[in-house]
DNA sequence: CGGATTTGACCCGCGC
DNA sequence: GCGCGGGTCAAATCCG
């Protein structure tokens, strides 16, 4: 499957500056949104886009948890960037952004920023209901009137919906019944998971980041003439899925949106580098990682097993975190984005093997994630890979 | 032959 | 209400 796709990636890490990396949270905007994005100065940085199997970029990345990829969004903490300041923007989308709105693209900071949009839908990540100030769990008050409005009809909106149709499907003519795709998934109300979206300097449209994926569909994106691509994870029950675009602006750039949280370890890891622990106040390690279960691999360790195959990832936006409001991480209930960048995510996610567990976040945090260590290498090896394809 | 991909049709939300 | 665009389904097809 993707053997065709894998393997003719081109790298380019020397562009590898983390510098003004943008985030965004939620999912990315399509076309010229991103493109926006990009020329706003929100770079990507680039790391390696290994296709071969087992050799995650998710991992690469250190995600281990919605709640964030700590290591790398911490940038603020990294005493030993590179010359360019590292900043990076997290923009809290609602989850049905759409076009109409783009996110307020900042331009890029000296220090992560987020911003937070309003809601719309209260499906997903209520947090972001007026977490430009901070409000509690509970506190369907604090939002915006019209948000909550807007939420509230969704609510009922789908209830009632959902209950008609219940109804109509006993009572639909058999003919629409057959044709029509099956009435009950409606039931359940549609729920948009939190996203992350990277941007990917890749020639390769679909990255491998340690899952098997199928693809069900395909569609043109307007403005754009690259198709996007649906893809749901293989492994049953496990219903996290990811949407896989080519920036029609920059063409080398893939733009991969994940949504949901992974139920299973990666399939393709080796069992013996999983980490897996559970959080201390995580009643399982399945429950909370987005992108699979506390995978999180002493990263020295990986890179030293990966990094041979390592071409570049070029990491781009995330996160929509499936944000804990509770936690005190996010101060006291609304969405703190401060907390993203360091000592609180280092508290909070504590994941990885228990030998690696937060001393690896720690390490991670000091040493602004894997890529200090898989830099220099990869930018070694990319220059090496850049002179064969030239 | 089984699993993955392709692709046209359909569903749904949203804006006008 | 209608059209548009994003997202999903599932039959057909492909492929190892």
């Amino acid at each position: 499957m993707d053997g065709r796709e894998t393997g003719e990636l081109k790298t380019t890490i020397d562009q590898i500056s983390m510098a003004n990396s943008t985030v965004f949270s939620d999912e990315i905007i399509p076309g010229s949104s991103f493109a926006s994005f990009a020329s706003s100065g929100g770079s990507i940085f680039d790391m390696s886009d290994n296709n071969q199997r087992g050799s995650g970029f998710m991992d690469l990345l250190g995600f281990q948890d919605f709640n964030m990829p700590p290591s790398l969004f911490d940038f603020s903490s990294s005493q030993t960037t590179s010359s360019s300041s590292s900043s990076m923007m997290m923009v809290m989308m609602p989850p049905h952004h759409q076009q109409q709105q783009q996110p307020p693209l900042a331009s890029p900071t000296s220090t992560p920023t987020a911003v937070a949009l309003p809601e719309r839908e209260s499906t997903t990540s209520e947090v972001l209901n007026g977490s430009t100030a901070p409000t509690t769990p509970n506190s369907s008050s604090i939002s915006s009137s019209s948000n909550e409005a807007a939420a509230n009809k969704n609510e009922d909106q789908t209830t009632t919906k959902a209950q008609d149709e219940e109804a109509d499907e006993q009572n639909q003519d058999p003919e629409k019944t057959q044709k029509q795709l099956k009435p009950k998934k409606k039931n359940q109300k549609r729920q948009r998971e939190p996203r992350f979206a990277f941007m990917t300097k890749s020639e390769v449209d679909n990255l491998d980041d340690g899952y098997r994926w199928r693809k069900y569909g395909q569609k043109a994106v307007k403005n754009s003439p690259y198709p996007r691509s649906y893809y749901r994870c293989t492994t049953a029950a496990c219903g996290v899925k990811k949407r896989v675009e080519r920036s029609s602006d920059d063409p080398s750039t893939v733009v991969t949106t994940y949504e949901g949280q992974h139920i299973h370890p990666s399939p393709i890891m080796p069992r013996g580098t999983m980490g897996i622990a559970p959080l201390p106040d995580q009643p399982s390690a399945f429950s909370s990682s987005p992108f699979g279960v506390q995978q999180l691999l002493p990263h020295h360790h990986y890179q030293q097993q990966q990094q041979q195959q390592q071409p570049q990832y070029s990491y781009i936006y995330s996160s929509a975190p499936s944000l804990n409001i509770s936690s005190p991480a996010y101060g006291g209930g609304a969405f703190n984005p401060s907390s993203f960048s360091t000592g609180l995510l280092q508290e909070r996610y504590n994941f990885g093997s228990p030998s690696s567990s937060s001393s690896a976040v720690s390490n991670l945090l000091r040493d602004h994630g894997l890529l200090q260590d898989i830099v220099p290498q990869i930018r070694k090896e990319a220059k090496e890979e850049d002179h064969l394809h030239q």
